[in-house]
DNA sequence: TATTCCATGTTAGGAAACCTTACATGAACT
DNA sequence: AGTTCATGTAAGGTTTCCTAACATGGAATA
């Protein structure tokens, strides 16, 4: 499977993305607000964001550091998503977790170990 | 962050677990309280697994699957985890690529998918 | 300087997701 | 028939997340 795949399924929470991220959920709203990510929402509402928007997220945050406002990233973005369009066909969400179980099957663990909260951040 | 890392750490609230795995809650709580996993806990007690305990879960429905109960499959996963054997070959292999077969024939989750059109075109 | 704007904090009220515990059940053994 | 096993289900409680609204402090601007 590959990697652009597992990068795009919406698997993680509010939750663990603001420890990824080291964000408030107040700013991650607010720039999905903006339209700088779309997570995925569950039957319920709940967000649930993939990789891609973890990464999108420390961009924005690294652009906002260096002092670039909102509107400055929105046009750096608008132009990084511009060219490629295509129609393609579309897969299922079945399909896509298929992939991924068919991913998991195929790696090679042995030996688990537990990662302390808080960890996350500094190995992203 | 290598692959160790990323693996085991805990990223994934119940809720994902049991779609990539097509297990219910209380499979999932039951194969814990037998030992089979140790999901991690967030400070409000709610479970956060990771790929690695994805892994473990689908193996360890594909061996039920089999008509395996869980004393066998208790003890299987203890040698797993011993110290490694020069001779026995890894059964584990071929079943899994069993699995795979048998779930890509299957379908229908519930969720939608926020994965726009476009980004899955260039692998298929 | 005063005003407005921007990015974020905070609070409130409600809903969804998850927790544990306990009891139910049907299939497979004994 | 009784027991065990793996799982379902229900109840009652807690945590996490939601939206909406208002608050705020610093920057930009009038």
């Amino acid at each position: 499977m590959s990697r652009e795949i597992r990068r795009t399924m919406p698997l993680l929470s509010m939750n663990i993305v603001m420890q990824l991220t080291e964000l408030s959920a107040r700013q991650i709203r607010y720039y999905e607000e903006h339209h700088l990510i779309e997570p995925h929402r569950t039957e319920g509402n709940r967000r649930m964001f993939s990789l891609n928007d973890v990464d999108t997220l420390l961009e924005i945050k690294d652009y906002l550091e260096q002092g670039m406002n909102m509107a400055k990233i929105k046009k750096l973005f608008a132009k990084k998503n511009e060219p490629v369009s295509t129609d393609e066909p579309n897969l299922s969400d079945s399909e896509l977790r298929r992939i991924m179980r068919e991913e998991m099957l195929q790696a090679q663990r042995m030996q688990k170990s537990s990662i302390r909260r808080g960890d996350l951040s500094r190995f992203y």
